[in-house]
Formats: C-alpha cells, structure tokens, sequence
DNA sequence: TGATAATTTGACCGGTTGGTAAACATTACA
DNA sequence: TGTAATGTTTACCAACCGGTCAAATTATCA
C-alpha cells in the first residue's frame, strides 16, 4: 500500500527520520534565502540530494515543508526571551538578553531571515504564531519590564519598544548582513565585528550617547 | 516605426510620463510586498491598470522596471542622513535623525521593505549601490560621528554601529510592521503608535536604560 | 485631413514551476 | 526466504511566468 510520507499510524522507519532531517536542512537554506515564493522545490531538492519526487514523498506540499521548519526553528528562536529572568539584576539581564539575541544572529543567521522574509511580506504563513504564542510570551516579559521600571531599578520606559529595539539590533547583523560587510569593508568580519557590535549595543542600551554628569530630569 | 519606450532620441510624450510614473507606482506596491522574485509582470500590469505587453513597452523587462524604480527610491531613501549636521549640537542632531528615519518609515513604508527584501536576499540587484554611493555617504558622517566623541561631545562609540542601530530600530516599523501590530494588538496602530516609538528611541539613544546617578567609568 | 509615429491589444511561445502516476527497487519482518 | 510495506525514479502534466509579435488603434502635427 502507498500509505505515504509521514505514515503516523506506523511506527517512522529510521530512514524517515534521516530523509525529513535533511530536507529540512536544505530546505532552510533555501527558504532563508529566497523567501517562499522566490524558493522552488527542486532546488530544495537539489540542495538535500535527491530527486523531487522523492522530496515530495516526504513533504506532499511545499507548504508543508515550510511549515514543518518554522515549528521546528520557532522554538529555539524564542528562547532567549524565554531565559529572560524577572528576579536577576534588571541591567545585566538586559545586557545578557542583547547578547544572547547578538549570538543567535551570528550563529543562526538562516533561521532569522527565514522569519525576517516570511515577516515582511505580511507573514501569511505565521500569522497565528506571532498573535497566538510569540504575543504572549511578549506580553509576559514585557510585564516584567514594566515592573522593573515602576520600581526604579531601570529607566521608565515602553517594554515592547524595548523588546522591538533589541530584537531589531540584534537582528540586523543577521538579515541585513549584505549591507553590513558593504558598509564595513573586506576587512571587517568574523568575530571583531561580533565583539564591537556587543560591545557599542550593551553600552547603547545601557548608557545612551550622552556624556551626562547629569542625568536629564 | 517601433522606436519603443523611452525613446529618448525623441522628446518624451506626455502618455510617457503618466504612464512610466503608474508603472513605477504599482511595481513598488508589488515589488514591496512580494520581493523581485516573488513578484510577477501580471500582478504589477493588474495593480497598474494595464496589460502586460503594454506595460512592457515602457520597461522591456521585469529587471529594467526594477532598476528604474530602485534608483529613484535611494535618494530619497538616504536623504535623512545627509541632512545629518556636523556643525549642529551632536546629541539634538542625532535626535533628529532618528525623529527622521522614524517618519520615513512611517510614510514610505514601500521604500524601506523594497530595500529590506533585496538586501535580505542578498543584494543581488543593488550591491554596487551598497558598496558605492552608500558606503561612502556612511564613511562620510562616520567620521563627523567620531570627530564628535572624540572632542568629548557624545560618549566614545563605534560610528558605525551607531549608524546600523538607528537604522534597525526605526526601520523595524517599517519592515515588520506585521509582527509589531500583531505583539500590540489592534487598538495600537496610527500616530499613537508612532510617538510612543519616537520618544522610547530619543530617550534610549541619549539617555539608555540605567537610572544611574553616575554614569559607570 | 492625411500620413506618420506612438500606443495598445490578443494570440502566442518556450521555459519553469508545483505536483502526479505508475513502475521499479529496497527494506523490514514474520 | 517471501512478501508486504516503504522508498525511489522516470516520465509526465497543467498552470504560470517573462517576454515576443504582428495587427489594430489612437495620438500628433504638417
């Protein structure tokens, strides 16, 4: 019988498991970088090594396979905001939270524009992730953040701009890395530019540009 | 005879210029909204009100239409920074051009996620731009910047990071505008929304988060 | 007005795209 | 080992895509 792909009802057969992992891989490359539309299933294909068909014996649809890669990746994109802890010092988990977002652009810049393109056109794909679970979570911190300031420990300010300023710095270094290396040269990469992007973010958040003795009132 | 579109040898006709301009309008709505990839000639000659091979009397290819509208966006694009001032007062100047940015991105939201989605898939049609005209216009007030920290008006900062974190932030509004609305929900949109980003941003690049009476060494 | 150039259209083309059908090959397991 | 389920391939299709062509229509201006 031709109970294909994704045969729940019996137990996955280890080729299963090893087929869908490398569609997914090469599926995430090429989504990452051309967005749905602009990504076709036989590059896909061609990138994981196989033929098409095979491909689509695994993922009926090209939908389906995006689908399978943003529940996969959503998860572990969300969980530095998750770690983000209301009982320890309100500045260093700030700088923590803008580090740890800092590493995630450097170490999985794929998965970022995978959500930087599906986000920019309108997320017609996630539009429940982001008003369902991501919302919540967003909600839950920016809660925290609201706590913090009403208890003076870090300056009044809107908490969801604050989670929109760091998730935007931070993932800048990985959606708009082209324009980046344009802008800082040949020279300019690898890890200096990671550390002197950390370094001038803690300090910006932090401290502002302003040489005050005064802080303004 | 067929001396097609844009035949410059003649003088321009007046159906010329009103339809190259409807052109350009539809395809930047299109172009925005899909990606060079993702958007089609049908869909742009639709939004246009015409039909295809009409449409591609003016612009003998999708790629031509594309170019076209690119180089009259980036002007204007990046004429908030060369407004930037090295004779004004450092920390109003830097003010302004986030209030700056931030307006653009709220009333030419096309523009920034036109660019947004060229170079988050890689630049492919923009890269002499990236490394020509824009590198040098950044070089240019990355040292205004730096003459500025140096003489102790603005804390000491890397110009360029500075430049990237002002253009993440208040492009963010802009290119994931989505996700914005999705996290604030619906009643949170409009000139609300809007001043409640531009004083989070003024506040946070001049003064940052810490509630310090010192400013740390 | 008439002729000439500019504009518009419908029919069409070759290549690509997402996806299917069915034959063939391989694996798992009783 | 045999056989049923799983996996793979070749050939293919219909829809779509960017773009062409030649004929028809409209604007321009002497």
């Amino acid at each position: 019988m031709v109970l294909p792909r994704a045969a729940r009802t019996q137990r996955r057969t280890r080729i299963q498991g090893e087929k869908e992992e490398r569609i997914l891989e090469a599926a995430l490359e090429v989504f990452s970088a051309h967005g749905f539309r602009g990504a076709t299933v036989d590059q896909i294909a061609d990138v994981a090594g196989m033929s098409k068909p095979n491909l689509l014996y695994y993922f009926r649809t090209k939908e389906t396979m995006h689908r399978a890669l943003i529940d996969r990746v959503l998860d572990t994109w969300l969980d530095p905001l998750r770690a983000f802890d209301a009982e320890g010092n309100p500045v260093s988990e700030i700088r923590s939270y803008i580090r740890r977002k800092l590493e995630m652009a450097r170490d999985f810049p794929r998965e970022s524009r995978l959500f930087a393109n599906e986000v920019l056109q309108g997320a017609p794909h996630i539009e429940d992730e982001l008003k369902g679970p991501l919302k919540e979570l967003v909600d839950e911190k920016a809660e925290v953040i609201r706590a913090w300031a009403k208890a003076g420990k870090i300056a009044k300010c809107d908490p969801y701009h604050l989670i929109f300023a760091i998730w935007s710095t931070t993932q800048h270094y990985a959606d708009f890395d082209v324009q980046v290396r344009a802008v800082l040269g040949q020279g300019n990469s690898g890890d200096g530019r990671f550390e002197d992007a950390a370094r001038f973010l803690e300090r910006l958040f932090v401290d502002g540009l302003q040489v005050s003795e005064q802080p303004a009132s």
